[in-house]
RNA sequence: GGCGGCGUAGCCAAGUGGCCAAGGCAGUGGUCUGCAAAACCAUUAUUCAUCGGUUCGACUCCGAUCGCCGCCUCCA
């Protein structure tokens, strides 16, 4: 089996092919540092974190390489509007970006290059790009000639006629075409600039990447990733600095993930309906936010909703009880005859190679999900025959597939933690969050559990009525009475 | 207007032409339980927006229609 993934340039899954054998080159967009991330960030940030783990998983070495942009005209607005300078804003928000990176427990790139890092690279770029008439200066800035590039519009499926029939392209006197765009921007008074041949300036947004990229991987390179709103004109104009400076291929897939929604629009600022990734993990578990995004394939839009959150972490809690169950086993016995069914073995067996089958398909979150639920069932269904004493055989057998689902799971991110910890702290986290009263409530069990013995039913369904109606259910065991907060 | 995508049960969501259309949430019946809860078992789309076409056979391919969304300006 090999790995299939979507092409954007070529519009169909392809078998994954690497330019180096067994490693794969994978450069990802990452943010612009001016504000806090929102959730079309940690969707980007636990796509490539989860495509990264799986390649891992899959043997290949993977070399992540995701870039800051720390220079930008929204980050000099925004530093002009907090009365500070470009450069703190940036590196102020690359640290709450990290914040937010690691809550969400995603794995830190092999690099992460910073525009302002690398305008040498940039500059020479520009250089090259001018020295084969592919960009011209005029009053200090430079531009790209986008009709030096016939292949302009194949990743986006534009072409440039059609493009200059929409009104949106803002005039520029200093353009030789309206479509051409900027590589280098002339510094007005007051905004950072460093020195380059054509004065000094900083550089276009599009420029970094196709710099820091060429930096690490040269001029072509296996994966290339972000949001769909990239593809145009961000990475189409990657496309033209690369290719056009190096006569190489840029990338060979082109990987780009749906958006986060809200009410089944996009995510905006001018629509206020952005939530920032600290305001879900300050009601949801980082687990739940995981789950909820791996519950859709990447490439389709993702509608949020607080149900939809709620139905994530009831699931991701079906998930942990049984996890928890299988670790409450006892060790079995080598006299307890086995009850296992092959097939029910055979099922058990086979979650690996279904969950490899599913995520080789470019990556089908969703449909590994439903493998582990369908796990989870068989286990549960195997937990509820077993005797007292279970034999040895069927407990390993339970065992090592919760090992298995916990391994499998973590190429997501989930079922990180122990079970019985996780279902603990919910626990309590839904207690805090309520303002549940924790005494009281022992106290009525303790009541409960004598009305019981003494099988005064109605007095211990009044107090269970009565827990219900705080939010608290309770679950009578053979070792005792525990209890859980709804919702 | 141009380009791209989507429309699968009450909700969410897989499905790379052909065994009964995954899975989750919610619902219903049952087992268990003093009664419950959890768990388990069973059940919930003769049908995949609509209409045509290709095919021995289509949710899957093609065309049209309707509806929704995104990009075309900064954007994950």
């Amino acid at each position: 089996m090999t790995i299939h993934i979507h092409n954007t340039l070529t519009a169909k899954k392809e078998p994954l092919q690497t330019l180096e054998p067994n490693h794969v080159k994978l450069y990802v967009c990452g943010i612009t540092s001016y504000d806090y991330c929102h959730i079309g960030h940690a969707r980007s940030a636990l796509a490539f974190d989860m495509i990264v783990r799986y390649l891992r998983f899959r043997g290949y070495r993977v070399t992540f390489v995701r870039n800051f942009t720390d220079i930008d005209d929204k980050i000099i607005t925004r530093a002009q509007e907090q009365q500070t300078s470009p450069e703190e804003l940036a590196e102020r928000f690359i640290g709450e970006f990290y914040t937010d990176m690691d809550a969400l427990g995603t794995l830190r790139p092999d690099f992460e290059p910073k525009a302002t890092e690398h305008i040498p690279e940039m500059i020479e770029l520009i250089t090259q790009l001018i020295a084969q008439g592919k960009a011209y200066e005029a009053g200090g800035d430079v531009y790209y000639v986008v009709e030096s590039f016939p292949e302009y519009g194949k990743l986006s499926k534009r072409n440039i006629d059609e493009m200059q029939a929409g009104a949106r392209i803002s005039v520029n006197e200093q353009k030789r075409h309206p479509m051409d765009f900027v590589l280098w921007k002339a510094s007005k008074a007051g905004e950072p600039s460093w020195p380059s041949p054509w004065g000094p300036g900083r550089p276009g947004w599009h420029i970094e990447c196709s710099a820091m990229s060429r930096k690490f991987f040269g001029d072509t390179f296996d994966i290339h990733g972000g949001g769909q709103d990239l593809i145009f004109p961000h990475h189409e104009n990657e496309i033209a600095q690369s290719e056009g400076a190096s006569g190489c291929p840029y990338v060979h897939t082109w990987v780009h993930h749906g958006f986060v929604t809200i009410r089944d629009e996009k995510m905006s600022k001018s629509l206020g309906n952005f939530l920032t990734i600290r305001d879900i993990l300050a009601h949801y578990h980082p687990e739940v936010l995981r789950f909820f995004i791996f519950s859709t394939h990447y490439r389709s839009p993702l509608d949020f909703s607080e149900s939809a959150m709620q139905d994530a972490a009831t699931g991701l809690e079906r998930l942990y009880e049984c996890i928890a169950a299988v670790d409450a086993l006892p060790g079995g016995s080598a006299d307890t005859p086995t009850l296992l069914p092959a097939e029910e073995s055979g099922r058990l067996a086979a979650v690996r190679d279904r969950f490899v089958e599913a995520m080789d398909n470019d990556f089908n979150t969703a449909q590994a999900q439903g493998i582990f639920f369908d796990t989870v069932k068989s286990v549960n269904r195997l937990l509820s025959l077993l005797p007292a004493e279970p034999a040895r055989a069927d407990v390993a057998i339970l065992r090592g597939t919760a090992a298995t689902l916990k391994e499998l799971a973590g190429i997501m991110g989930l079922l990180r933690e122990d079970a019985r910890t996780f279902l603990a702290n919910r626990r309590t986290a839904k207690i805090t969050g309520s303002g549940v009263d924790v005494p009281a409530i022992e106290a009525l069990l303790a009541e409960r559990d004598q009305a019981r013995r003494e099988k005064n039913w109605q007095r211990s369904d009044q107090i269970r009525d009565e827990l219900l109606s705080r939010n608290i259910e309770i679950q009578d065991g053979a070792g005792g009475t525990t209890w859980t907060v709804k919702g």
